[in-house]
DNA sequence: CAAAATTACGCAAACGTTTGCTTCCCAAGA
DNA sequence: TCTTGGGAAGCAAACGTTTGCGTAATTTTG
């Protein structure tokens, strides 16, 4: 049997009240009772149930999370910052999984609103375009802070990184190590970090007079297959070209791939480079971007529990910009160039 | 404002008990007052308080899961698993991790404790030698299940791998090629994956007519650094070997990468192999093994469920053996050997 | 020393459900 | 017609807290 708060109550020939006061260091108990009660709190092994504290009071000790997957590597990185902040300031975190569709990242929006958690953290799947039940969220008021894949257009407070400079950074470096016919593997278009790292590669190409052909950006193109598939056409195509910059880690993996085996010299002939700085990434020598994923879990969850204190007081929103690092290896490096 | 089943009943000129047993397909209400009730709940928005339901009738709709590190593929599989199927059976998953520390375990334990989950689900941290207040979770009857990393002398369910065999079947693997000289960096020996991966390699030495020498196990050699060292150390000392089996992949990259440094030829002069089939072992061509990591996830929470229904009634408790699956791949091809 | 102000504590309602018990009504059996 | 039985619905307690309000006890003030 667990013992409550009545248990002490009888135990102490005292009201509710008095030991609820006691416990939770509330005024209007005198410090020599709640000693008292403490005391004996801690002798009959006293716990006290979350359940009927949240029920009388309202608010949960709990956060949501949504993302699309859990065993990728930002994500996870993500999600290990949001639990280590959480728990710092004695918050439980409830994970869900939309696993890239919509549909169920609206499950996972009902789940987390019904089980009264206290915010909501999320990045959205690639399958949904514009926000939804999402609005829900801000109906009922509930906390939400949105990262890397957010709605532009949704006021909210949000982090992501700054996938523009990140991107503008790479390019530029591709540029100066000598390279110039830059061609670019993107994402889907409708989701915005894949938009905005095209971005900046665009505007790295025009501000030194490169130019762009309709054939130097493949959209799509995300997975070590694509990747490899796109870079089968590249080599087909009549189009030259001397570096590749992937939008993600997994193309310019297929892209290496299909390089090495057509015996392509990297960084020699074509420099590759990637996006995300996957674990792989170093052991293949491949430059990348990093994200500091684990930064930006920390820092959704802290706007979040800012969000939660406030308390419903109207505030600013914020956009919390996350700075890329751009992480050269090898695989760019033209100037010096031996082969990987 | 939330509405409750009150504003229904009001609504309706019904009582309370009526409503609640029209919206939980409880007997004692007709079937035409039932569907009236449900289309006006419907109408309204009704939605159940999950904390006033647990509060009153006990036991939640969520389990807990703690894992040492969130962000290593193996959880990050584990958790995946275990996050679909608590959602096929309406169960939300809060997530604890344990940094590898028992105090941090504990706090865990604790944590999930008091938020009432319906059932616990772990693996411990390394620091973790033996049951502590595990206990006080069984004294509790409440489920508890523990995965891959385990407390072999409780007496619960658990999951875990076929470590013992999947060590044999990959040293054997080795001798076959043509190795003889194999040496084997463990991990820690507290930990049970690391005594049965060494036991499975002492296995099949012995049965082939195989010597183990002093130096042919080094222990505690599961990351890079000290796969790197330990490999150093050993093509300094006097003893040759010609194959090294590590209980990590982490620790086996950290060997192929002295190896290579020191000109060594892999496969040829010494094979490599790892344990635990990380994603980067596919970049490297290293030999592993896969340890079906979703599946054990899946199949804890299977296991975990079927003790939640059980609802205290004592019941075998049972031992769930994934089977390994190995990978072969260059790094251990003496065969056909041509360098990677 | 009396009045006022402050402090300590108790009482009971409330949070939104579920559920055992009671009551009511109607049909079936004697 | 009277009894019995059973289904449908209502009443109110209970789950374990927190908290507004009232009152008793204590301290401060003039």
């Amino acid at each position: 049997m667990k013992i409550t708060i009545k248990d002490i109550a009888r135990e102490m020939n005292t009201a509710y009240s008095t030991v609820s006061r006691a416990l939770n260091n509330k005024p209007g108990i005198s410090e020599a009772k709640r000693q008292e009660i403490l005391l004996k709190a801690k002798e009959m092994g006293y716990e006290p149930n979350l359940v009927a504290r949240q029920l009388r009071s309202g608010g949960s000790k709990t956060i949501g999370l949504i993302v699309p997957r859990i065993n990728r590597v930002f994500f996870s990185n993500v999600i290990h910052g949001v639990e280590t902040e959480a728990k710092a300031k004695g918050y439980s975190v409830i994970i869900c999984q939309s696993n890239e569709t919509e549909e169920e990242e609206t499950d996972c929006i009902r789940t987390l609103l019904t089980n009264n958690v206290a915010g909501i953290l999320m990045s959205h799947s690639k399958k949904t375009e514009k926000p939804g039940i999402h609005d829900e969220i801000l109906e009922r008021k509930m906390p939400f802070v949105m990262f890397d894949r957010i709605f532009p257009e949704m006021l909210i407070n949000k982090v992501f990184n700054d996938n523009f400079n990140g991107a503008y950074a790479l390019t530029k470096h591709l540029i100066d190590q000598g390279y110039s016919k830059i061609v670019h593997f993107a994402g889907p278009l409708t989701t915005n970090i894949y938009r905005e790292r095209k971005e900046g590669y665009k505007k790295a190409m025009l501000d030194n007079n490169l130019p762009i052909f309709p054939g130097s950006i493949a959209e799509h193109v995300i997975t070590k297959e694509s990747g490899y598939t796109a870079t089968e056409k590249l080599l087909e195509s009549k189009q030259s070209f001397d570096a590749i910059f992937a939008a993600s880690d997994f193309s310019a993996l297929g892209a290496m791939l299909k390089l090495q085996e057509s015996g392509v010299d990297i960084p020699g002939q074509v420099g590759v480079a990637g996006y995300a700085n996957e674990p792989f990434t170093e052991l293949l020598h491949l430059t990348s971007v990093d994200q500091h994923s684990t930064e930006i879990g920390r820092s959704a969850a802290r706007l979040l529990f800012e969000e939660i204190n406030e308390n419903g007081a109207k505030h600013m929103k914020k956009e919390v910009v996350i700075k890329t690092e751009l992480i050269i290896r090898e695989s760019t490096n033209k100037k010096m160039s031996h082969e990987i």
